[in-house]
DNA sequence: GCTAATGCATACGCAGCGTATGCCAGTGAT
DNA sequence: ATCACTGGCATACGCTGCGTATGCATTAGC
């Protein structure tokens, strides 16, 4: 039993880091977080850092993907609210939205994971939930909901989309307002996609 | 004569400043280049550069405002070129996405200026862009072509949308395959806000 | 022509990243 | 049960690099 009492231990350092590293990132950004501060918070040295995650972009990589895979997890849940894959789909969108207005998501997911990481960021992190949007707009093709096209690209599109209206309703004195013209003005996007007939 | 002269010189180090960190932030990135070697490769110092733009981000921002005024002038005459005024929105859009190709303008405005500049930025920068765009768009909405909205929002989310897929075309291997894929599934979404009647 | 101001260089301090080294606990074999 | 050993984590060091304070030279105003 010792043996399971071990890794768990191990998991928890790592779990304690990426829990303190998320709360530093999503306050003082990835820049502004140092590394002995942060590690202490977590009553931990950078010593434990360097050796789960090997340098500064490694952890910010491991946390990215972590709240990520959080967001999928959401997004599912909500899409899968409605028995209506439109409706559901719409759902989505408004709720993505919603949560890159979330401090954290937008600092760590959206400004500073991409500009650090780079490519390889955009490759393998964010691929959960777009994977997940291309997939709901194939089943959309696929009942004749919206026109054919490129499930992938399409949803690359809408997630560029979502994502800088939601940093221009961040960066705003009213929130709410703006937040309800975007909501409509992208609805409108999204019908454009429809099928005509 | 001596007068002009002098702030000639001004200018002068000013720009090579400017010239100098464009592309040093464009090939090793912002928070790769070095104060140091990037102005000596200027021949100046960094007394220089913090005498002009007082920090290391105060540089960037020069240097992002530099860019988009820049972009924003190709984007004019591209969208003038054409006399229809949809075909020049959709030229406009086409090589708005081709510029977000260039690995200078990719790396310095569309990914570290947002990450580094936050909020500060997306607010004053790329507006020279994003106001011409909304502009256009206005002229749409004006004369039926496209559905009435708010032209500032749906610039946003077709500026989000198209950066988010030069990102993902300059990610792979095969670009040119890529782009035209994209080109043509951009189209279908700018298509769909076309006014039905 | 003398003084004030401005453009820019030099010199310094300090924070912070990464690595090399060391220690201790837990693990597996005899 | 003991002992060698692997691996998790801490400590210590060096180096890079930002920002600031200071200094010098040239130019502008009176």
């Amino acid at each position: 039993m010792t043996r399971r009492a071990r890794s768990d231990m191990i998991e928890e350092t790592r779990g304690k880091l990426i829990e303190a590293a998320r709360r530093a990132f999503g306050e003082e950004g990835y820049a502004g977080t140092s590394m002995d501060t942060f590690t202490a918070s977590a009553g931990l040295t950078r010593g434990a850092l360097y050796h789960h995650f090997g340098d500064k972009k490694g952890l910010l990589l491991a946390v990215a993907e972590t709240i990520d895979a959080e967001m999928d997890l959401r997004l599912a849940a909500i899409t899968e609210s409605d028995p209506d894959i439109w409706r559901g789909f719409l759902h989505r969108c408004r709720a993505y939205l919603e949560m890159a207005l979330e401090p954290e998501i937008q600092r760590i997911v959206l400004r500073d994971a991409p500009s650090v990481l780079g490519a390889a960021y955009t490759q393998a992190s964010q691929r959960q939930c777009l994977t997940s949007l291309a997939e709901i707009l194939s089943r959309l093709m696929a009942q004749g909901v919206i026109d054919q096209g490129d499930p992938d690209i399409i949803a690359r599109l809408i997630n560029g989309a979502l994502v800088e209206a939601a940093l221009w309703i961040g960066e705003g004195d009213a929130p709410e307002g703006r937040f309800a013209s975007v909501a409509r003005n992208v609805e409108r996007l999204l019908s454009g996609l429809k099928a005509r007939h």
